[in-house]
DNA sequence: ATACCATGAACAG
DNA sequence: TGTTCCTGGTATC
């Protein structure tokens, strides 16, 4: 399922496939069938990530915006192109060098470059990009009068963040989630930033989320479990503490946290 | 075979 | 605030 780093990761993978080279495209589901015909065949400039969502660049200046939402899977095959397993594929992607599947996805869009900017205007800084600003994102939680839980969650806020890095940042800085933002002191707010960061980063570099970090936040003798990959996230008992894990409805999905680590 | 749940977000009202 | 859309793995019958 997936946050930023998984468009982040996906950059990164598909680039050296397409990039450069013309590509077909096509829509196995049909769905995206009249919008893959005017771009079909074009060389594809450029591949960039934007928090959650992902734009590919082509020649005759179309830009795809990909959104992977709660579902949507992108699958890479290195030669041969392989059939299509389901008749789900929504975008297929096909080079000399290997082919792309997109199925499931929340938004998959041709549009223009404008478009492209439209979008990338209502998001806050990326803490995945070079061009981040991070004092954007913290300028915004200090304003903001809603629960921290919620704001993290806030794509206009800080781009790229989910369920898993909101509440393990917050439990990793002993915040509870209820605390109104603006009540959040600029260091938390900083720490906010620079740990989700961080977070985000390691999920780009390992392809999935594992949070916990015994060199930052040691995890007591024998308390985490093979296979844990979590201090609070989706857990009944806190990796820390082995107190009972509460939840809370924050931005509308559930929070995890930990009552005793999180004091609030 | 079917139900249900999940790391998301737009939209209606 | 609640509903809707997207898929697939796991649990349940």
């Amino acid at each position: 399922m997936p946050e930023g780093h998984v468009t982040h990761r996906a950059v990164r993978d598909h680039s050296p496939l397409l990039v450069g080279l013309p590509v077909s495209v096509s829509s196995p589901q049909g769905r995206f069938a009249d919008e893959a015909r005017m771009i079909d065949g074009q060389v594809l400039q450029r591949l960039e990530a934007y928090g959650k969502h992902m734009f590919a660049h082509w020649a005759n200046g179309f830009v795809v915006e990909v959104h992977l939402g709660l579902f949507g899977r992108f699958r890479v095959h290195r030669g041969e192109v392989p059939p299509d397993p389901v008749g789900q594929v929504r975008m297929r992607l096909v080079s000399a060098r290997g082919t792309i599947d997109l199925a499931g996805p929340n938004v998959c869009r041709l549009g223009s470059v404008a478009d492209r900017d439209a979008v990338v205007a209502r998001l806050g800084p990326d803490p995945l990009r070079r061009d981040a600003r991070p004092e954007v994102a913290i300028e915004r939680m200090g304003r903001s009068a809603q629960p921290i839980g919620a704001v993290l969650l806030d794509q206009r806020v800080i781009a790229g963040v989910g369920n898993v890095f909101r509440a393990e940042a917050l439990f990793v800085h002993g915040i509870h989630p209820a605390l109104p933002a603006r009540d959040c002191t600029a260091e938390q707010r900083a720490a906010l930033w620079s740990t989700l960061a961080t977070m985000l980063r390691n999920g780009v570099r390992d392809r999935r989320i594992v949070t916990i970090d015994r060199t930052r936040f040691p995890v007591p003798r024998g308390s985490a479990r093979r296979g844990d990959t979590t201090y609070v996230y989706h857990r009944t008992e806190c990796l820390i503490c082995a107190g009972e894990v509460a939840r809370l409805t924050l931005g509308g999905r559930d929070c995890w946290y930990c009552p005793t680590c999180q004091p609030g």
